[in-house]
DNA sequence: TAGTAAATCCCCCATCTGTAGTATATGAGC
DNA sequence: GCTCATATACTACAGATGGGGGATTTACTA
């Protein structure tokens, strides 16, 4: 977690001038203390070595990767990085697929400095700064096959057991002997760790997993 | 379910000048036609013959049984009926009580006759005239504990069902023997309809019965 | 007083479930 | 080319589960 100090920030933006803003900015107070990068993979190369409290990433890019795939890139590494994307403008597809993609939250870029700085605070806070019209979006579809961690055949069996439907039941719907049911649904468990129907369903159902 | 002709009113309600005002407003449109009871005795001995559509009940009937005792007994009789309670005041813990025990919603009696007609016409086509204060009371308690036919016990082991414990952690938390967490399933079994733990975790987490 | 529902307990037994271990083919990523 | 995740499939086994009975006590109700 953040502790007192300053919190730790990383800035990946391609443009020089909004780079530059912007990091001088977030380091003008006491409040922060903000790295910059140009590229993702900059970026990522560095990130073994440092711990920040948030990542400010330009949603477009220039050459190489691009802001989305840097953020899987992050996720991939395990750690639970907040990231607040930046974009020009507020297009809900875009921004909804960064949500979905493990943004905690974004900014204009043609924010104010005080919005910028507010948006900044929320995000450090534990906050997600989005619009309620966004935020309305997500609530009702974030969690729906995506934090989870069960692959696409893995989801359908889930769903199966749900409905109560016994390996042998499974099995036939699927068109699967019931051994790779049993598979399948061993890394279920595993994998949300739990050691029964009753839980499995109960998690899937409360996290809307399925 | 109620076809398109006027809807069946019943109104039951001991004052008489009350009940005669209310009865000419509700039956001077083509709307409603609206039968007027003093007590309930008089309903319920006259209901087997009739079909309402609509049940408004004053809460705080004279001698005899109260409001609520006799929402009991409509209810007790299996039939669905939809009874909007009278009352003077908005207390909040009575008009819960009659909701807890059957209500779909309430009127104030000092309401004026648009307000009636508006509660009646919602009530009739299905809504559940109610403050927003109360609303929000009965949401987060409603479900639990009173439309599912389960006993008390039964929803004791149906809760721990749902957190996965086996037959054998239930007996042990309940003090029971397992044959008696057994017959308990069983019971729950037959009354939800169901065949499995899986099955009646799902029914019992998507219909909020614990 | 008879009947009913709830809560407690027991038996038998077929089937299902959870766990452990092993194995093959495939495709994506490094 | 190697590794990892996925999807497929199998064996074996202890223990849990679900369905079928039957039984007693208590408490409320008709």
């Amino acid at each position: 977690m953040s502790n007192a100090g300053p919190f730790q920030l990383a800035l990946i933006e391609d443009d020089p001038e909004v780079r530059s803003l912007m990091k001088l900015l977030l380091n003008s107070g006491t409040d922060y203390y903000c790295r910059a990068y140009e590229n993702a993979e900059a970026f990522l190369k560095e990130l073994p070595l440092i711990d920040p409290d948030l990542i400010l990433m330009d949603i477009d890019l220039g050459p190489g990767l691009s802001g989305i795939e840097a953020l899987k890139k992050i996720h991939q590494t395990g750690r639970k990085l907040n990231t607040v994307m930046l974009t020009i403008h507020e297009d809900d597809d875009s921004v909804f697929g960064a949500l979905c993609a493990g943004a905690t939250g974004y900014l204009i870029k043609g924010a104010s400095p005080v919005q910028l700085l507010e948006v900044v605070r929320q995000a450090c806070l534990g906050g997600a700064p989005m619009s309620p019209r966004i935020a309305r979006r997500v609530v009702s579809t974030f969690h729906i096959g995506q934090s989870n961690p069960l692959s696409k055949r893995e989801k359908e069996v889930l769903a199966m057991l749900c409905e109560g439907d016994s390996y042998k039941e499974i099995s036939e719907k699927l068109f699967i002997s019931g051994s790779t049911v049993r598979t399948h649904i061993k890394h279920i468990y595993e994998k949300l760790e739990v050691h029964s129907r009753a839980e499995v369903v109960s998690k899937a159902i409360r996290e809307k997993l399925i």
